[in-house]
RNA sequence: GGGUCGAUAGCUCAAUGGUAGAGCAGCAUCCUUUUAAGUUGUUGGUUCCGGGUUCGAAUCCCGGUCGACCCA
């Protein structure tokens, strides 16, 4: 089709103005594609092989012998040199980029003039053989190429790639195509996950599968989501945990336990939390929270050593070099606290005004407290606001007040302590761990005697199980998404999730 | 939920209240080893939406939508 000429309002004049679609990219895709089905080819009823991901591709070539090993390969279409009778071009496939040169005396005129009206972003494979070019880059020769799908759309720009944040969490697969430390970051989580796994399978761990729907949401204080099942008639919960369904399976007999899943807590949408988020909870039958501690250790050490390449992870918001080689600092809950506020708060934990000694603490040290808080509430706020943040190296903080949480055994020495640990790296809660109760009468009682703000929901079929008998055990959960923005160096937590949760949008 | 900031071409970004521009992409041209390839020319705009102020609004004001950051 021959361009407008003459200036807009000579052309303004012209009965084919409206046939002028050089600047609808969308417009200029969709006219090759009916050519192409005019001529009967159709890209969409195409396929191709692919012999080698383009990593392996490049690993193929043996120096020194170009043309030597052929190989079949496909993607999509990220770079375009296009050098008149020939061309350099690039493919996006899993594993990365792979150059091919496409000559215009080795496909053939008609192949070649085919090529040319090839657009970024389509898909194509391959095939050819694997060379070395001038500038030292192992390149395929294309003898052949199938185009296999045609990209309607332009892709975003090579160079800045897609910055706006909310082009990239909703149409997540640009972002994936065009800015590598994405797709990289994206992919670690893969790896990340599937070496835990790999973790837990050679210490006999079990994964199984429990319910997302629940008819009370229980093992955590949140506020889950609501849904409607139609035939059963009745209102289920969206789970805001996994422990009470993988403690069930503790009384069943399945002495090594984990689940990583998805939970659901209905509350606000920060760069740490998204409603929905992965969890891995782990339990072990006849071990306890210090059996834990070295579990997680174990699963560190194999996520740096496999994973991650290194010991020594910077921490992206203090700049700190987190170590996760040797030991691990351990510390106790109220040691930490006194520090905090200069005294021994933690012996006046029985005295009658210790509430208000650690609210005048807490404000001391600029902290907000609410008139009504429980005294653990406003030592917890101390611990979440001015300690935790600082806790950057791997540390087992210990010795926790049992108000914090009904699930776990109260320690032996001090019933007003739990036997836990609250592992924190990097400013952050990243595993809390405990040996469980099983006793039904304290589980009930400490149900029961829950006070603060944060209480979880009676689940009684659970109790029921409880009274069956579940053997002593450690458990402990894992925020993989907080694992992951740890391991990555992410910012936020929508960084680590492929597709964060969004408000709805209309669509284009 | 509150506060701050943002939304301009497909993408990345400019534009004292006074004709909305550039780079990439696109279209056309030259080029058979390029590396953000290069060359010559060129198309493309509901300035997020709705009101208001003004001779005149991308720009100022009000409301809304969506997003980012901070706080709860």
């Amino acid at each position: 089709m021959p361009p407008a000429l003459g200036p807009p309002s000579l052309r303004s004049s012209m009965s084919d103005l409206h046939h002028d679609i050089s600047h609808d990219q969308y417009a200029v895709r969709s006219k090759k594609l009916e050519e192409m089905r005019a001529g009967g080819f159709d890209p969409f009823r195409a396929n191709a092989q692919q012999t080698h991901f383009s990593a392996e591709a490049l690993k193929a070539h043996v120096d020194g012998q170009d043309n030597t090993v052929s190989v079949k390969v496909a993607g999509r279409l990220v770079v375009i040199r296009d050098m008149g009778k020939s061309q350099f071009v690039k493919i996006l496939d899993q594993e990365g980029q792979i150059q091919l040169y496409v000559k215009k005396d080795v496909i053939g005129d008609e192949p070649y003039a085919a090529f040319k009206k090839i657009d970024l972003g389509d898909i194509i494979g391959a095939e050819g053989t694997l060379f070395k070019s001038k500038t030292g880059e192992v390149t395929v020769r294309v003898e052949k190429y199938t185009l296999v799908s045609k990209a309607l759309r332009p892709l975003p720009e090579k160079w800045h790639g897609l910055t706006d944040s909310e082009q990239v969490y909703r149409q997540r697969y640009l972002d994936l195509i065009v800015n590598p430390e994405s797709r990289a970051r994206l992919m670690m989580r893969s790896r990340i996950v599937a070496s835990i796994r790999q973790t837990l399978a050679s210490r006999k761990f079990i994964e199984v599968e429990t319910p997302v729907l629940e008819g009370v949401a229980g093992g955590a204080a949140a506020r889950p989501f609501v849904t409607h099942h139609n035939a059963l008639g009745s209102d289920f919960y969206l789970r805001i945990a996994l422990e009470l369904r993988l403690k069930r399976l503790l009384v069943g007999g399945y002495d090594r336990v984990f689940e990583i899943g998805r939970i659901f807590r209905n509350e606000g949408v920060s760069r740490k939390h998204n409603p929905e988020f992965t969890m891995l909870e782990v339990y072990q039958a006849y071990s306890d929270f210090q059996g834990m501690m070295e579990l997680i250790k174990a699963i560190f050490h194999d996520l740096c050593r496999e994973v991650i390449g290194t010991f020594e992870i910077k921490h992206a918001a203090s700049g700190e070099m987190i170590n996760f080689a040797g030991d691990w600092r351990t510390v106790r809950y109220f040691d930490l606290i006194d520090a905090a506020v200069g005294f021994k708060l933690s012996e006046l934990r029985s005295a009658p005004d210790y509430a208000a000694r650690a609210t005048e603490a807490a404000r001391t040290l600029g902290l907000d407290i609410h008139s009504g808080w429980q005294p653990f509430e406003i030592v917890n706020e101390i611990f979440s606001k001015k300690i935790e943040p600082t806790l950057i190296q791997p540390t087992f903080v210990t010795h926790l007040p049992k108000e914090l949480c009904p699930l776990a055994k109260l320690n032996q020495e001090d019933a007003g302590l739990i036997d836990v640990f609250e592992l924190c790296i990097g400013g952050m809660e990243v595993a809390p761990a405990y040996s469980e109760q099983n006793d039904p009468f304290v589980q009930r009682q400490m149900f029961e005697q829950q006070a603060g703000e944060e209480q979880q929901k009676m689940d009684t079929d659970f109790l029921l199980a409880l009274e069956h008998g579940m053997p002593p055990a450690g458990g402990m959960g894992v925020g993989i998404d907080r694992l992951c923005i740890l391991l990555t160096g992410a910012e936020s937590i929508r960084d680590v999730i492929l597709f964060p949760s969004l408000r709805p949008s209309d669509a284009k």
